[in-house]
DNA sequence: AGCCTTGTTGTGCAAGTGTATAAATAGCCT
DNA sequence: AGGCTATTTATACACTTGCACAACAAGGCT
């Protein structure tokens, strides 16, 4: 007996108001919903119906932006996998840096939130998990990855390049190898257990790690220019 | 129109032979058939019929030795993580050797088969990418987590202490994060992209990295004894 | 103002899901 | 050998899922 409450005796079954939006607002508000359920439900809890619910459409609305749902989680995935490395880079463009303190601030920032984020994380698991399976997926990831340590390799032979070492293609490589480890490793340390570590922390040990990989010694104060 | 191929036109409609098996043995393979299924169709396909069909029994089966999907999962998640830690940690019950041997073979262990294994790697993102919504899992997770840190502290006391070095605990926690998370990195590269590596490369890329993250000088070849 | 396009809703459906339960049989005990 | 019991199969069921489709209305166009 809902109709009893119902105000509005004698209206006729009355449908759901909505507005029109825009093709690209929709389908980021979709991908983001999708990303969001992801990260809560998991990839089973991850429903069409689920996806609508929250991104406040219904779930049929879902097949006019993409042909199915899986065509949805890749798209999902390749925007996550976007995000995470742009936002990564972000903190690779300053100006008037020594490649060393470039380094450092690009490990800082990749130890830091929003990039350490428990969502994030999660997301990244869940998806990678099933990369094995699904070729798409595996494609979107090893982009992303190998983009991510291509700027780690270039940075490294900057910064040994203004330390007047000329390291071969086999050094560098393994710095980079062991760089992007170190960043990787901590980063999933600090999504998984954020609350072990003080602010700042992570990203100390980190730098401290890499100077060591390198095999620096103590920083140069008193930059050039 | 099935029957009419039915060679046999008047038996009646035939129950499928089976075995029985012992309790636990019934329960190994239902949780090892559980793991294939996660590890090949991810958990959205790892359907009680799938893994049932499997582990070369029937659906019904299942419910009788576990009492619901979830908890076979966590069973076999746990299963998953108890053996990764005991394989890792078998490399270091070596007798008759310096602690910074063990540490080298440690590392060594880790980063090679089958330790390093993309169905191993398949089945831990899965699990952790839920362990967010699931505590059961994230616990699973964390007891088998801390006690492999744990190991590495341990270790790593050991070797400074052969160096005659007396860390404060700040930095041997410092250290034993660090040299996780070089491990864990490293494992990520090589179970995501095993292709990459030469045999032992991952190895030896750890080995070094670790080594300069403690400040440890070439090797002593000439070992006390 | 009125129409027309198309974004959006609601309903329906077949396939597949986990769970419940009755029927059957394998293998031990006497 | 024959019965007993617990393991195993098979079937049923309520529910969810992704997808298809027809009805509908929001908002630009003339």
């Amino acid at each position: 007996m809902p109709d009893a409450a119902d105000p509005a005796p004698m209206t006729a079954p009355s449908r759901r108001k909505f507005r029109r939006e825009g093709e690209e607002r929709r389908r980021q508000d979709l991908i983001e919903a999708t990303l969001d359920s992801v990260a809560e439900y998991g990839l089973q809890g991850a429903t069409l119906r689920t996806i609508a619910l929250r991104a406040g459409v219904t779930a049929g609305l879902i097949r006019h932006y993409f042909p199915g749902k899986e065509e949805l989680l890749q798209e999902a995935y390749t925007a996550l996998v976007g995000r995470m490395t742009e936002q990564a880079k972000t903190a690779l463009v300053m100006e008037d840096a020594s490649p060393r303190q470039r380094l450092a601030a690009f490990v800082t920032a990749n130890l830091n939130a929003p990039i350490v984020d428990a969502r994030v994380f999660s997301l990244w698991a869940t998806f990678l998990g099933r990369a094995n399976a699904d070729p798409t997926l595996a494609r979107a990831h090893r982009d992303g990855y190998l983009g991510f340590r291509n700027e780690v390799e270039a940075v490294v032979a900057e910064v040994l390049a203004a330390e007047r070492r000329t390291p071969d293609a086999s050094q560098l490589r393994h710095h980079a190898i062991a760089i992007n480890a170190i960043i990787d490793g901590l980063w999933i340390e600090g999504c998984l257990a954020a609350e072990m570590f003080s602010p700042g922390e992570l990203a100390a040990i980190g730098v401290k790690a890499i100077e060591a990989e390198l095999g620096l010694g103590p920083p140069e104060q008193f930059q050039e220019r």
